[in-house]
DNA sequence: GAATGTTATTCTGTATATTGAATGACAGAC
DNA sequence: GTCTGTCATTCAATATACAGAATAACATTC
């Protein structure tokens, strides 16, 4: 996680990548936390970090309780996320087809953002009332690579196989699929247009993700998750479905 | 807006109160504007306008277009978002009086939390299923002294006459009431411990807040919105109600 | 096609944000 | 009560982020 340096380095203005690097850090710890512990943690001087959550406390991004001495994140977060969902395109454009794949074959749909290869970002999601449904959250980040997602991305998105294998390897799944047959996967993701995880990222469950382009890149996916047993016989069709929506939603996000 | 300026010079880390303020107004925006467009509007110098939008790029808050040279809201802040919804125990404890209130009555209602007297910001919301709703959105921002969120704060928050009158007569009502007349219902509401707006600050529809207390302050309240004609015979039950469900929250907000 | 208004971007000196040590405040141990 | 560790916070020196002018790139207009 001290990565962070380098983003601080790299930048003509360190003071944002350090405000990023707390408020992601408060993020992913949920608990309030000390200076000094936010601090060590991303390797930052104390003072500075201190004046870094003066000036976020000021933007009401992050909350200061004076009596702990403790700093949280705070609500300013949710304006910024409110505006960004009113404007963006692809969340209005893929919801209803999100519902709709989601009610006719009863799994749940999710429309992911790419950013790199380091991570995707759950930008919309369906789910089936009927049967348990497998739970994401808006808002969620993943490694770009894993499940069906990733072999989307490892299919379209350009990238070298030098790129892509240390990546691939820090990966986690249920049942890790060696090297040699994920890429002969991920050839074939790139001949249908869809990819298919059957049971290797989560034990059981599979996960259909197809590219959705915006100025000739893959932006976007869509995904469909649903127990692999009960979608055994529907699957060329959801495949086929969920490819349609992606194709539609291209000419789309490019109009 | 360009008190931007001001919050930058307080502080001792002014690139994050710049960051803030291009976040905030590309939110506001929605389209994505360009460096110049967004230095003028903040009064920032360009220059230091372009590498605060860099920085914001390189962790993923904004998105640049290389084509058009614009730069958006980027999904990022969603993360955020997600992180702070997650450890909100306000959200968590309300939503369910919130789901029951609004089944009960049929009205739509809002957990919101504030700041302080110029903002208040929706952070849960329930609406009833059958007829029309009144719709709001998680993340919204209000000024806190209008409505009856307004007249809550104003009896509870121990703010003196001068600090709120400037407020007072900023804001926006479909149907102003007068000074003297608001400082009455403030009064009521202080003896009741329930305020109400009837059709002042949306023609026809009736507000009700009670404060919900944590550490001794009014940090929160929980909201019901209705249409007046239609709430009129329920409004002393939908009054009780809302005053128990934030009696019994202020209990858990300090557990 | 030259001219003029844009725009984004690079460059450089200086005001200043950042640093790391010093201070103060507090808690628990002995 | 004193000591010791940890905490947040302040302070003064300096490395550097920033403002402003200059440049480059690009439309639009004449």
């Amino acid at each position: 996680m001290t990565d962070v340096a380098d983003t601080v380095k790299a930048s003509k203005a360190p003071a944002i990548a350090r405000a990023a690097a707390v408020l992601r850090l408060l993020g992913k710890r949920g608990a309030p936390m000390g200076v000094q512990a936010i601090a060590r943690e991303l390797g930052l001087v104390p003072s500075t970090c201190l004046y870094v959550l003066r000036a976020l406390t000021a933007e009401n991004l992050v909350a200061f309780d004076p009596d702990t001495k403790r700093y949280a994140l705070d609500a300013g977060v949710l304006t910024l996320a409110r505006a960004w969902l009113r404007k963006d395109r692809f969340s209005d454009l893929a919801q209803p087809a999100l519902d709709r794949l989601a009610r006719d074959f009863g799994t749940t749909t999710l429309g992911v953002q790419v950013f790199d290869l380091d991570h995707i970002i759950v930008t919309a999601m369906s789910q089936s009332g009927h049967n348990f449904q497998l739970s994401t959250q808006v808002g969620s980040r993943f490694p770009a690579l894993v499940s069906a997602t990733g072999r989307c991305i490892a299919a379209f998105g350009g990238h070298t196989p030098e790129e892509l294998k240390p990546r691939f390897d820090a990966l986690r799944w249920d049942d890790p699929p060696g090297w040699d047959d994920w890429l002969a996967q991920v050839a074939q993701a790139r001949e249908s247009g869809v990819a298919v995880d059957d049971g290797h990222y989560l034990a059981g469950v599979t996960v259909i993700a197809a590219p959705v382009w915006k100025g000739g890149r893959p932006s976007h996916a869509l995904v469909a998750i649903g127990i692999g047993a009960a979608l055994r016989s529907e699957l060329p069709r959801l495949k086929q479905a969920l490819k349609g929506a992606a194709h539609t939603l291209s000419d789309q996000m490019d109009a």
